[in-house]
DNA sequence: GGGCAGCGTTGACAGGTATCAATGACCTTT
DNA sequence: AAAGGTCATTGATACCTGTCAACGCTGCCC
């Protein structure tokens, strides 16, 4: 199941965002410590209520982190993508499972050892808290986009979400000549378990905003985004500077000619 | 409208779940660099996207996390309580609002001083951590709450959270002969806010657990829980009710011979 | 005391969504 | 090529919730 390569593999630390500024020597100890693991979809990393022994890094592919529920149903809160980090320093026992959404690669830090180093390491112990400050946002993120009473909304806020931080990842987002053009790397029943609704729902909103001219059903999962202005209308919040960024793809990538 | 007291106000670290288990000099050093806060119901701490000085750990009454929207409403993603800490370490700018919600203190730790003896004192670093991993999972837990489609199944979550999370604030939190009573340090549309829906739906979704003897109102803000079984079957899922019509119409169809 | 504002509650109604059921497209297997 | 499965989609219907409106209650102020 799961491919433990040797020691001392190369990390790829250029994509991820927590880690990009250490020190050389900090960084050397996390490539010193690392594992990398291999995960096919569907295969679960951490498993919820079972103390895990080790801070992962996502090197490739897209995670599921979820909760299963007393009637078997799983609940998603959130996807982790290139460069995020995962797992509780100082604490064992983890709250939610993840599970690989696709066939997906990770670099594990061994608790102890990356307890140690986080102690004795200044930058690294202010990329991690960042990090998970920055996580905590984002689930909070996650709020208020449920928040939204009608699907379509959601919906919109995720496309947007999506655009936002998922900027740089070539593979999810490409800006193109009509839009920006979104890979969704989740099938429609996760999407639904993500946005809190059902499959049927999400197919239905999809296509309703298809029919509205905002976006682009090119394949289920290839959406491309047409009118960011009435996307962000459609989510109806501040996620202004997310429209922002947007238009900075679109401007970088369609120059006037 | 902010009290500043003098420093070196004694700080009640001993309620504070976060704070309890540091070294006694460590300890001190945070009561050395500590100013006391008060704030009336309404007040904001933290405005979104400004920057803060200072890292903040709530002594008493309740505080609002929140956003507002582009159109104005305002949408809770989080309530903090004594012994809760709020603020980013290493990052200034806070992605969302704190608001009092009811008259309350807090003990603010300035920023560079915080972060200095975060950075020095490992204990503190593992407290801290601990603190905004387990903030983390509680965020999660609301999305798990808020994904629940119906009302009632929210409420539900909402009042099981109440009471794992405050389980030894005694003012909130009362158990008695016919069950745990609850009080609710928030109105009804606050309480709506946070739920993602509407006072009326609110009032409606309480009622019908009234009138199901799971849940006593004994005034709007004062909740007592009698079954808290049938709470947890609500909050976990309607399926099972469903699944039960299902067995009832089985049951009246094909009678057993 | 009377008027007033805020809050919680209740009713009526329209609209959105969950649910059940069925279809078609795509992929894998045989 | 045929068969089976998964997935996305569409349709019909019942239910829930948002919305608008009105009412009672409490506390406050004049």
């Amino acid at each position: 199941m799961t491919k433990k390569t040797h020691k001392g593999v190369r990390l790829a630390l250029s994509g991820s965002m927590a880690f990009s500024q250490l020190r050389p020597e900090t960084r050397d100890a996390l490539n010193a410590m690392c594992h990398s693991k291999s995960y096919r979809a569907g295969q679960t990393v951490i498993h919820a209520q079972e103390k895990c022994d080790f801070i992962g890094c996502v090197q490739s592919g897209i995670f599921r982190i979820q909760r299963t529920l007393a009637d078997g149903r799983e609940h998603i809160v959130g996807l982790l993508v290139e460069g995020d980090t995962f797992g509780r320093a100082f604490d064992g026992a983890a709250e939610f499972s993840i599970e690989a959404a696709t066939d997906a690669e990770i670099c594990a830090f061994p608790r102890a050892e990356f307890e140690a180093l986080l102690t004795r390491s200044p930058d690294l112990e202010r990329a991690v808290m960042l990090a998970i400050t920055n996580e905590l946002d984002r689930a909070r993120e996650w709020l208020i986009i449920l928040s939204n009473q009608k699907i379509a909304g959601r919906i919109a806020g995720f496309l947007l979400l999506m655009c936002s931080r998922f900027r740089d990842i070539d593979h999810i987002l490409q800006p193109g000549p009509q839009g920006i053009e979104v890979k969704i790397p989740i099938s429609r029943a996760d999407l639904a378990h993500l946005l809190g609704t059902r499959p049927e729902s999400i197919s239905r909103s999809l296509h309703a905003l298809n029919d509205q001219r905002v976006i682009d059903i090119l394949e289920p999962n290839r959406i491309l985004i047409r009118d960011t202005k009435a996307l962000a209308r459609v989510a109806d919040e501040d996620e202004i500077e997310a429209l922002a960024t947007l238009q900075d793809l679109l401007k970088n990538h369609r120059p006037a000619h």
